[in-house]
DNA sequence: CTAACCATGTAAAACGTTACATGATTGC
DNA sequence: GCAATCATGTAACGTTTTACATGGTTAG
């Protein structure tokens, strides 16, 4: 059985990475334990770039199990639920390097905030002031927190986490340099509806 | 009925804006049919931050519709089915006021590329120039997209397009600058492997 | 002649998150 | 005492994507 890793559809399209690549990967890096893999998605190396929960990653595990991609030894232990350690196989290893040679899906960005900025009209002018604000400080946050990495890991986790700190930082700096003209329009639109109508009686009354 | 929209759950933490939210959104914008509001998400202003497809629009507008948050005129039309023109209501406008005001879930990034650059180790060093360049011309790509925007939008939606346009330039530089190191980290890996043994006979034999 | 565009809608399938169930240990 | 950490796993739930169904017009 030719253990399918579906990175990649019936046609080639370029498919979304699927949970058990994602944990071959994890495997790959040193995470293994399923409890281990949720914290490289949580706060971990992937952290900005991947999500996975328990409830993908424990079935993607057993899974992997089945096909022979990771091996598994179990410690017994005090109380807890006995550790399942697990392992990448070489299978699992050359599955993973196929799924990641595959057409990858391009990136996907999701912001409910730049969302909610495009309706900067509909709101007060604090709060879109303090939606920015937070927005930014958010990157920023987000950017400390990749940067203060494990130390000298693998060249391609290197680059995941430098591209994180000064991605974020850039993201960040974008808010900063582009809010002013935003609120200078809102201040502008407001003046402009506050205003009292233009005299244009002088105008008709001129004209007639 | 106070027609509910559950970007925020019963407890008040931040949930995702949900379809009915975005389409609310969409009709502020001016899209005014499914279609319309599809392509909004596909190709226009919303394309960088959100996705919506057919599947969630139709059901969305309808729930709106039945909860007087869109009103509908329908245009027959020769052969196609019958055009149906929505535009919110002021119920609507406020029901997104409040949905964009409420606590809202911070960005995330779905990168299979980055995932697949940090087991670099596990590729051919053509493989993961290949993947740069795909990658940083990707951004570029959208980045030129997203710059020939409509002419004079509303300041909230001249704020997406600027930080579209400039965010994935600096992305695409960030590509561009961290990939001299990874690619001289994966070179000197790869020498340190090919080499030779080091001459530890030498040092056995001297040591007898 | 083929592909893409216009236009709405439904159904099934795939996928993911959340909450639940369990429970000892460690730090504040 | 309370919260967090460790540790696995399942079931319910919700969302999203994809395919299907229909079909005329227009551009290359």
């Amino acid at each position: 059985m030719p253990s399918r890793l579906p990175s990649s559809g019936p046609d080639g399209a370029a498919m979304p990475l699927d949970s058990k690549t994602l944990c071959l990967g994890a495997l790959d890096a040193g995470f293994n334990t399923g409890y281990d893999i949720r914290k490289a998605f949580e706060e971990g190396p992937f952290r900005l770039y991947q999500s996975l929960s328990y409830g993908s990653i424990y079935p993607a595990l057993n899974a992997l199990l089945a096909e022979g991609l990771a091996s598994c030894t179990e410690q017994v232990q005090d109380g807890r639920p006995d550790k399942k350690v697990y392992a990448i196989t070489d299978a699992g290893r050359a599955a993973l390097r196929a799924a990641l040679t595959r057409y990858l899906k391009f990136d996907r960005l999701r912001s409910d905030f730049m969302f909610a900025i495009a309706f900067a009209h509909l709101l007060r002018h604090d709060q879109v002031s303090a939606l920015l604000d937070d927005y930014a400080a958010g990157y920023r946050a987000l950017a400390d927190e990749l940067g203060a990495e494990s130390c000298d890991p693998p060249a391609g986790r290197r680059f995941l986490i430098d591209m994180g700190r000064d991605g974020c930082h850039a993201w960040a700096r974008c808010i900063e340099a582009h809010r002013a003209a935003l609120e200078e329009a809102l201040r502008r639109d407001q003046d402009a509806d506050a205003e009292p109508p233009p005299p244009r009686l002088a105008a008709i009354g001129g004209g007639g």
